[in-house]
DNA sequence: ATCATTATGTGACACATTAAACATTTTTAT
DNA sequence: ATAAAAATGTTTAATGTGTCACATAATGAT
């Protein structure tokens, strides 16, 4: 149940196999990997707790993490899943003195800690970087709305499609998955409650469109599961 | 229901009051002004469409206005209502070839329509406006996360609290307000239907909280309103 | 002014979802 | 291995909200 720190070495390969995408020199990739530790998390373990300062920018070099809230009736709420690469919680560094939200290991999960000065003054000084840095920000808007607006809108059963739909196609790209979460998780991911999850997928069971095999879920008939999406 | 143009000279000013805190020396406005232009909406007008071409940077130099986005079931939902002065809908410049959400005129409201080359080429040169632009990114998702929690988890009369207390203290800043919004408009925005608004409008009435003054509403009671709001 | 349209209030009812309770099963710690 | 804790499945009753239906009021157009 311990995290494992690493020497800067493994970071830099990290900030390396971004940087196709954010444009840095060699010097650029120094300035971002000097002060930067590189961890491992297993599952279960917050990678980002809530409440606590803003200091570092999380590189999730790989695996599965959901980003998670606690409403006003004290229960979690999951904002949104993803894996690695990926930078996470940007926002929360930005925006606020302590983090609003936690982030939190679906599995096994390798994260750099990176310095906030030196990505600071990356963006202040690289254009094509703080460029690269906006879109990604905007691109957490426009897909948070959208999930907000299914959330709101849809009707469990088709949250339930869009979950499993979500895993399979973007998470692990597999028709059999094995869902990192309990099936508390899932109901603050959708937005019910566990009895709920539970019984949806007992009715798709029976309507074969999940199999059960052990704790993973066997997607019989995505066609349909994506009409149910649909329909709301 | 016509919007009126009005020559640059206008933005200028407006460019020129949001510069305290964007860091801009003459030079820059000047950038930003060039190929800008100045509209006035009425109640109503839509200021930006879903689905058009994202093409300019809109600063709401004065109003208050509505971001909404059409869900799956085809309802419109309310993702946040602001006033001027403030950027609006950047997120989706960055992110998107046409705009997933609408802007909409809640009542007068002075926009100016900025180019975004000029716009970006104030971001990859100035690191000051960069970093201001990103911090109003991050404060957009972490307060919509927010926003999410709230309107998952609590239950309607709280929310319909937190509508009445957003438009007093945030919008208005006074007890007697009048909320540029229809019932169904209100439902939209607090997850609900037009009918349910009714009702617990009524309620609220009946227990002394608010009291109807024609279109405008007092607030009786805000401690208690404000107890409402945070049990959920 | 008058008519058509849109907005609003309110009741009855149906229904989806939550909450509580309990039995099992699985996981974790010692 | 064994006990304790957590996760899961399923049922029951309670309840918050949505939907439908209709009456009334306000608004806008001709």
């Amino acid at each position: 149940m311990e995290s494992k720190k690493k020497s800067g070495n493994g970071c830099k390969d990290c900030a390396v196999k971004s940087s196709s995408v954010f444009n840095l020199n060699e010097e650029e990739v120094e300035i971002l990997c000097s002060n930067s530790i590189e961890i491992i998390f297993h599952k279960g373990e917050k990678i980002i707790k809530e409440g606590a300062f803003t200091q570092n920018i999380v590189f999730i070099k790989s695996g599965i993490f959901k980003i998670h809230e606690v409403g006003p009736i004290q229960r979690d709420e999951i904002l949104k899943i993803d894996k690695g690469p990926v930078f996470a919680g940007v926002s929360d560094v930005f925006a606020n003195r302590t983090h609003s939200y936690s982030i939190t290991a679906l599995g096994d999960t390798t994260a750099c800690f990176i310095d906030y000065s030196g990505y600071r003054h990356l963006i202040e000084n690289n254009g094509r970087f703080a460029m690269e840095v906006m879109r990604l920000l905007s691109s957490d808007i426009v897909k948070h709305y959208s999930f907000f607006v299914n959330k709101v809108q849809k009707q469990l059963n088709a949250k339930l499609a869009d979950a499993l739909l979500f895993f399979s196609e973007y998470i692990y790209g597999e028709d059999v998955i094995e869902i990192p979460l309990t099936r508390s998780e899932l109901g603050e991911y959708i937005g019910t409650s566990r009895e709920s999850v539970s019984k949806i997928i007992h009715d798709f069971t029976e309507d074969k469109l999940i199999e059960l095999e052990g704790k993973k879920i066997r997607l019989l008939n995505k066609d349909l599961l994506r009409k149910i999406s649909q329909a709301g």
